[in-house]
DNA sequence: TCACCTATTCATCGAACGTTGAATTGACAT
DNA sequence: ATGTCAATTCAACGTTCGATGAATAGGTGA
């Protein structure tokens, strides 16, 4: 009983692991099953047998970390509202509980979880399928946020509170894909893979963002200063 | 003389917007060079002969429309700092002028343009050719709108500027794509299509984004308050 | 009219694709 | 030892892929 199972082989998990390094690489329809299964090591039809076909291989590959990751980004949120009890908490604590998770695995939990994000940039940004995948994944996590980003900024109008997660989002999304673009137009001054330095910036950016497109409701100022301008 | 070219056929074009319109659905590789001739109604081997390989097509596609981008974003951007001399633009000013002409082409200058900036996300977010590929057509207008931010916020500390500015490319990328997510998330509140909505909010967002991170130079608060905490 | 050059079609190449049925292995319970 | 069942291998299916050489069509200038 001391014994490990070892019935159960890790074929599976070593196919999952081929498949996020070659998805994130090369998305999709850029892999193909024979060549997951060649890094892998394994025969191509096992892939099959423990997965799936080659979109059900992908979701499984989407999946496996998600689960662990939101639990952990629930229990942050849940600390962070608790600290600040009974005040609302800043709407910097909020989204640092919200990027904090993504950013710190990614940087210090190896490859895999790098990968990981990668793929979730691209998926995110695609729009075949990234729409519904991250929704059905990641969206039952982000309405928690963004109701505890209701305490800290009440009588917040709706949309305005939907197109800044949208923005942060964005700005969340680009910093996993890790380009490089960023190394070239800073001439090497900023580098993709940095991402404490990322997590140190995005946080008060994005609350600055927040605070002034949902904080105030004096409209003065707050629209884009010529917005009806069709040029 | 008055009758137009019609020895140069327009099947190269035809092409390129059946290309245009594929990739940007399915991404480079969802896509097959016979697909596209056939959505093009072309016999296949033209598209070798008018444009090349598969690579040299994509990148005769994003070539395409980014020098007219590329043209009017810089004329843009020197009229607001006209209309502001002798003192400098504001932020809000100069990130208008850099969203502005992306944004309103893709709502009010056809199908075509929707599909090339969703084209432009997908290949932002690509760590096999993104980073490359959009440095070569982008950033040469990019750093002028750098110089134009510098001049808006003095003594602001490169890195920040630079991140700043990766920061507003997610937001504005992200929103090219057009996926549907923020339509689920909101429960049609808010519409991907909806580029106006996304203008009126995302200039005040990022600009309150740059002034918190670059404008001040005392520490107090600029920094994300729990960095250092490796969870 | 004829020669010329570009544009277009046709047919086909070898390679790789995703998936699956059938056969083989190996460990464990009976 | 024998039967059982999951895990694994092997071989092959039909399809589609990107690319190209050879043949054809069609307008233009000589």
């Amino acid at each position: 009983m001391a014994a490990p199972r070892k019935t159960r082989s890790n074929k599976r998990e070593r196919i999952l692991n081929a498949a996020e390094r070659l998805f994130a690489k090369k998305g999709f329809h850029g892999v193909s099953v024979r060549e997951i299964a060649r890094a892998a090591r394994v025969d191509v039809a096992l892939v099959s047998y423990h997965v799936g076909k080659k979109a059900e291989l992908f979701e499984a590959v989407l999946l496996r970390r998600a689960e662990m990751l939101n639990e952990e980004r629930l229990q942050m949120l849940e600390d962070c509202i608790a600290d600040a009890a009974p005040e609302p908490p800043s709407v910097e604590a909020i989204i640092d509980a919200f990027t904090h998770p993504l950013l710190n695995r990614s940087t210090r939990e190896g490859r895999g979880w790098k990968d990981y994000f990668s793929l979730v940039a691209q998926a995110n940004n695609n729009p075949e399928m990234g729409g519904v995948l991250m929704s059905r994944y990641f969206d039952p996590v982000v309405r928690r946020f963004l109701d505890a980003l209701r305490m800290a900024l009440p009588d917040c109008d709706e949309r305005d509170l939907f197109w800044s997660y949208h923005f942060l989002s964005g700005a969340l999304t680009l910093t996993f894909a890790e380009t490089g673009r960023i190394d070239n137009l800073s001439g090497g001054l900023c580098l993709s893979s940095d991402l404490d330095a990322v997590h140190e910036r995005l946080v008060p950016f994005a609350a600055a963002g927040f605070k002034r497109l949902c904080g105030l409701h004096d409209s003065a100022g707050r629209r884009n200063p010529t917005p009806a301008k069709n040029r």
